[in-house]
DNA sequence: TTAGTGAATAATCAATAAATTATTCACTAA
DNA sequence: TTAGTGAATAATTTATTGATTATTCACTAA
């Protein structure tokens, strides 16, 4: 076998941790059954690893990261208003990890496991799903379809309100079609609150808009799509 | 000692229970301690609680009864607006709900362990929650105050929009006025959503109302007011 | 009949020992 | 020096067993 690089050797201990935690879960999983799947012994692992649970955090890390990716990619679709982005953006959201805890049950483990141990990495989670939110409130402040005078405060306002609508099995045990229905409530009443009137007409509701599963479930499972 | 009504023996077994649970915890009480508490032997309690989780459903039923009359009592104080009234229930809810888990943390416990067996019970009590904010919502779209065409949809919307503000210590670490900022910006969202604009002006942001803190303190400590 | 007992049984918990696993480190091969 | 080893040790987990506890029920006293 010829040598390899350190970032291969890192990227196979992921993959391997990936599919073992995905599999059996964190618990089960090794450090020598890691060392067995890369073929080199335990203690090397820990030349990229400090320790086990940091694997766990990488691959948290990068989880979070492709929801967010996820929930960009909606961002990136051509709409018609910013209201209409904003609608698709808060139910991917639901969808996605609604799917992700439904389909992957390890992964709330695991996050669980990494947040107690490191309970930064929630809140950088956080902030960066807020993130999503800032970029479509200032685009409808920008282009004057929204009413909002302080985008910061609307942002936590818009994200608290959300709260239920995100990994929504931790909350309670509503289907996902149920819990559709809820968010399309709720987003009516966002969304007034966002836009001004028309001629004293309000805002109309908010539909529960179509689903477009292939992009989570693709990811879900890790499946890249062609760039 | 005389002889004594079924009731009373009854209530003399959940006081008894309040105290054990709220002090060592549910799991750390035995059925022996209670039946020692009441002077009466393990068995007899057995005639008026079919088993041990059963005296702990019926003090968390309790206790959520009384969280609303909390809430409730907030509704009988005479306020300039509905809108008000809105306001000063949710942050009621927030405040008392913070309360309780910071000041009882076995309460927490106990509820937990109540709906891990019942499921029902986290549903009653959600819908009791929710009774609130209609009646609320009904008064706002009666006076013309709120503009809504579909109380029962507004209602959820609402209740949706706020979960992250009830026992909020279960999702979040955030300090109370953390979560009070918090939460007047969602007010202010949704009070925007519920209501028309006067002159395009939108509605003023919601402040954070003042905090009556006797009345949740007492209740907490299980200390009625006076009539 | 009603209110209650308390020993018997079944279920659960706690403590300890045994086994497994995480982590370190002195070492080797290239 | 870099990539890696694997035995030694420390920390955790798992099994096992001996309490402890929940629950039942045949029984008693008023």
């Amino acid at each position: 076998m010829g040598v390899m690089s350190e970032e291969t050797t890192r990227e196979k201990i992921i993959d391997a941790a990936r599919q073992r935690f995905s599999h059996y879960g964190y618990p089960k999983t090794t450090i020598a059954d890691l060392a067995e799947d890369c073929a080199m012994s335990p203690g090397n692992i820990y030349r990229f690893f400090k320790g086990k649970i940091d694997i766990a955090v990488e691959i948290a890390r990068r989880e979070a990261l492709t929801a967010v990716e996820v929930v960009e990619r909606v961002l990136d679709c051509p709409v018609r208003s910013t209201r209409q982005r904003l609608e698709e953006v808060v139910f991917a959201d639901l969808r996605y990890t609604f799917h992700l805890l439904e389909n992957q049950p390890k992964t709330l483990e695991l996050a669980q496991i990494v947040v107690s141990d490191r309970p930064q990495f929630q809140i950088e989670s956080l902030r960066r799903e807020r993130r999503v939110f800032q970029r479509i409130l200032h685009e409808g402040h920008a282009s004057g379809e929204f009413m909002v005078s302080n985008v910061p405060a609307a942002t936590i306002a818009l994200h608290g309100a959300t709260t239920k609508y995100r990994y929504a099995q931790l909350f309670t045990n509503q289907t996902l079609p149920e819990l559709e229905r809820e968010l399309a409530h709720v987003m009516t009443l966002i969304v007034r609150g966002l836009m001004p009137t028309v001629e004293g007409r309000p805002v109309p509701e908010t539909e529960i808009p179509a689903d477009d599963k292939h992009a989570y479930i693709d990811a879900s499972v890790g499946v890249k799509s062609a760039p």
